[in-house]
DNA sequence: GGTCTCGTGTTAGGCTAATG
DNA sequence: CATTAGCCTAACACGAGACC
């Protein structure tokens, strides 16, 4: 069976494979920086996944598992396999390999044979077929970096961003690399996909043997740049970034145009009238902002209404889209989004 | 026809007991 | 004492049907 991460009393010791471990994370940024480079397109995980073909049994009871048996329990436990059971009617033999993530602990393994659940909190990961599974299964390693103590993970596993690689080949040769890197007889005369960046997850490598702190800098600096870019959002949306343009038409005036458009519909009975909304109190307003903009409640630029779903007979193939909740995503509206 | 409400199934969050 | 397992509950999403 192919073993996924290894168990966490084997991290704290030095050497070669454990570092690979403990720096995967580190390095799976290096390499999203590569393809970002490369202008590769990054997905949600969760768009992603596939629907798996079987139902996912219920965890096994901790006293129904034992030391020895027909088929290894997974858990959501640091140790690979936590024990053996011959419950055959609860074995996942369908779909492999699967990616089993605690959604507790946040493990992440990567399991080939066929095995059976210990306990609840254990998330089964399929990829789509565009990705090489285990391509997916290393880069799932730069993803959860946050941590809610023992609460659930995969919110934000299926949050996290994935470069979309679909080149399979190219998938191929970074996993071939990753897992020769796991390996101290690793050379880096052989070049997989790319020398420069190779060349420098291998010198990363051989320094945090010599005990080299570059890992925490770069985890350091990428909390820095997380940080400047939350920083430049907030400075855009309160038009700190550029000058304002003096001939731009001031918020007011387009506000005034919007009321105007929307007594106008009304009065056409094509919106309903609304209930006047409150005044903006100066306590409500949390930042200050240019002179031309000016603060508004949604309801005055924008026509809120709810409805219940319409029966089944209603919907046709083609036409005007009928967007659900969950073609909101990410900001964004997803046509196309099935869950 | 549009809107509202309720029931149902699923998922996420969090607490605590159990375990080693 | 840290980690893991398991349970409870809130929130969410959807669909159906009642109501105006």
């Amino acid at each position: 069976m192919s073993r996924g991460r290894k168990p966490s009393s084997y991290l704290r010791s030095n050497n070669w494979d454990d570092i690979f471990w403990n720096s995967l994370s580190t390095y799976i940024g290096i390499l999203n920086n590569y393809f970002t480079t490369n202008n590769y397109e990054f997905v949600a995980i969760g768009d992603c996944l596939k629907k798996l073909s079987f139902t996912i049994p219920k965890g096994l009871n901790s006293k129904e598992i034992h030391s020895s048996g027909n088929h290894p329990v997974i858990s959501q436990s640091k140790e690979y396999i936590i024990g053996f059971s011959d419950r055959t009617e609860l074995l996942v033999d369908k779909d492999l390999p699967l990616i089993v993530f605690g959604d507790h602990s946040k493990t992440i393994k990567y399991v080939e044979e066929p095995f059976i659940i210990g306990a609840d909190g254990v998330k089964l990961v399929k990829p789509i077929g565009s990705f090489n599974a285990r391509f997916f299964y290393y880069f799932i390693f730069g993803i959860i970096t946050d941590t809610k103590d023992y609460g659930r993970h995969f919110s934000l596993l299926r949050n996290g961003l994935i470069a979309k690689v679909e080149d399979l080949e190219l998938q191929v040769k970074v996993v071939e690399f990753l897992d020769a890197l796991k390996s101290d007889a690793f050379s880096n005369k052989n070049v997989f996909f790319n020398a420069s960046v190779e060349n420098e997850i291998y010198e990363l490598q051989k320094n945090q043997l010599k005990g080299n702190d570059i890992s925490t800098e770069l985890t350091h600096q990428l909390t820095l740049v997380k940080k400047l870019r939350q920083q430049l959002l907030q400075d855009a949306v309160q038009g700190k970034l550029i000058e304002q343009n003096a001939t731009d038409e001031p918020a007011s005036k387009l506000l005034k145009k919007i009321k105007a458009e929307k007594e106008k519909l009304i009065a056409e009975k094509k919106l309903k009238k609304e209930k006047e909304l409150p005044p903006i109190k100066p306590e409500e307003i949390p930042f200050e902002i240019p002179e031309n903009c000016v603060w508004c409640r949604l309801g005055e630029i924008a026509y809120i209404t709810s409805g219940s779903t319409p029966s089944q007979t209603a919907f046709a193939a083609s036409g005007i889209p009928y967007l659900k909740m969950y073609n909101l995503r990410n900001q964004k509206i997803d046509f196309f989004h099935k869950p």
